[in-house]
DNA sequence: ATGAAAGCGCTAACAG
DNA sequence: CTGTTAGCGCTTTCAT
């Protein structure tokens, strides 16, 4: 692999000077820059970041931790965050720690050691430990859900706020108040949305019963498992809305077991708008979280605290938007 | 940041004997040993890998060029790569090409200047050009679809095959021979998938009609429009092999439109196994890529290519499973 | 406008 | 067993 001196050689040349015309920083004699690209060309000279990094500092890569990359919510995200960080000159290094805390810090370790400019953070339980390990003047954002309490900058959706305007939607063509099918406890994002449907209904003077939630655990059998508890238990039930859109799929289906039809005798409304909604009978209202958006604020995060701009601690929470389909 | 000087200094050694007792390599005083970790625990010491990839040659990085990182089945894959590199010790640096040449370009030349030890290539038609773009000397698989003629070794998934068994078994369910919806021309995986389909209908004894072939394009609205072709079209038809479930669902979907029933009235199976198809109604029957397989595959050709062992260039086909649903 | 030289952090001989 | 030293490829003063 050819290398500066290389080319400093056989241009005749120091190497500083080659350094120079290649980067255009410094004065190079005209002649000088054209014959020095020349050979550089000739040999199929491509530059050591890692050498470059170690003298100024920077490997423009950002490092992302992601706990599961076969989630299409989470790699929408990352694919927002590799088109914004793209075009500034980063890299990202991609790492699936399966969810597993071990991996978890190891491979933060391995970033650090690789010294990737800046984390990406997907919050998993572990990762308000995990920041404790971290080195603090490493510029580092939380994806996805939000920490109880935290100083590092945070990025999410506000579930609160989406649940809420789902709910409402559920409210305004329904004839009954809607139950829910909520998600699994202790996560931020299933309680945040859970609350907007309980405030959802209040603002409408109802008062949420708590034998109209039933958990669906964000999964399918579980949104189907609770729909059919939820069917058969009470009557007067013509909407639900169900925390994500796999327990909601879950309900499609157990909507059609026992013989009912949605939307005609019960809507549902669900939350993330995955791939799947628009190809299920019926397709699936729901609300869609702002992917891309939460990628682009990351990397500006990101970017602004690794360029030494100060970053305001409080999360930024994006807001989802109600997607109409045939279900409601 | 600290260093093994740091360390060296605080613990009166030289660096020699940090770098010896920190990697376990050659032979240290137990005592030293320990006074080393300590103090390097105590600096919270966190090794530099550029520095260390600068002496000993190795990033222990592979690169992945992926032309959309939105795509589950792909991201299937890199997962697969990331299970099976990890253990390993490699990294992984993903980036998303958005399927623009001249982006792929530059993007394997950041990974060349970042020095990744590997590169996992998928297939796009601007492929073959990039690999002649790229250091020979650099280790490089190219994965999912295959290149017509290439010196570089491939992992690919037997389409052929898994759209003969689709095929067999529509053939042996249905009672007329089955239409099939396919995908678009010049893709490889598309057109061995319709050679899957004649191939099969000829063994059974029957000659394949092209009035029984509508293009769905690998889209679900391609795929229902061409299943409302097909249905509009011709009689005696009660069997449909899609070219990928993205076109089976949108024949789904077509099925339902004009008042028929799937499986009852006309049986479908897709192609690929895409999330959805667990999801809709009826659950679609499909052959399954084995993703996995693929990921771990091309990392076990990596590594044994940058070991320097041999690498056969002929292409692995990968055999896909069928998955029985309600479909068919 | 350009070259010599000093590192960046680490490893690998090579002497003790 | 351990310290000294020479780089790895590149950028950056500092002279010239």
């Amino acid at each position: 692999m050819a290398t500066i001196k290389d080319i400093a050689r056989r241009a005749g040349v120091g190497v500083a000077t080659v350094s120079r015309a290649l980067n255009r920083s410094g004065y190079v004699r005209p002649e000088t820059l054209t014959k020095i690209e020349q050979v550089a060309d000739e040999l199929g000279y491509v530059p050591n970041r890692q050498a470059r990094a170690m003298v100024n500092g920077s490997t423009q890569t950002f490092g992302i931790l992601i706990p599961d990359m076969d989630n299409a919510l989470f790699m929408r995200i990352v694919r927002g965050i590799n088109d914004f960080a793209y075009p500034l000159g980063y890299s990202l290094l991609v790492m699936d720690s399966r969810g597993n805390p071990e991996r978890e810090r190891r491979i933060c370790r391995t970033m650090q050691e690789l010294r990737v400019d800046g984390l990406v953070l997907f919050a998993t339980p572990g990762t308000a430990n995990l920041l404790t390990t971290l080195d603090r003047t490493l510029p580092a954002v939380v994806i996805d859900r939000l920490l109880p309490s935290s100083d590092v900058p945070q990025v999410s959706v506000d579930h609160y706020k989406g649940a809420k305007d789902a709910v409402g939607l559920l409210l305004s063509v329904c004839q009954y108040p809607p139950a829910m099918i909520s998600g699994p406890e202790q996560v931020t994002s299933s309680e945040a949305r859970l609350q907007g449907y309980r405030d959802a209904l209040r603002s409408a003077g109802v008062s949420p019963k708590d034998e109209r939630i039933e958990s669906g655990g964000y999964t399918y059998e579980g949104g189907y498992q609770a729909m059919r508890g939820l069917l058969t238990r009470g009557r007067s039930l013509d909407g639900v809305f169900a925390a994500n859109d796999l327990s909601a799929l879950g309900a499609l289906r157990a909507i059609r077991d026992v013989g009912l039809r949605c939307p005609d005798d019960v809507r549902v409304v669900g939350f993330d708008d995955i791939e799947a909604t628009r190809y299920v009978y019926p397709s699936l209202t729901t609300i869609r979280q702002p992917m891309d958006e939460i990628g682009r604020v990351a990397v500006d995060m990101l970017v602004k605290r690794v360029t030494g701009e100060l970053v305001e601690v409080d999360p930024v929470l994006l807001a989802g938007k109600l997607i109409r389909r045939e279900s409601c």
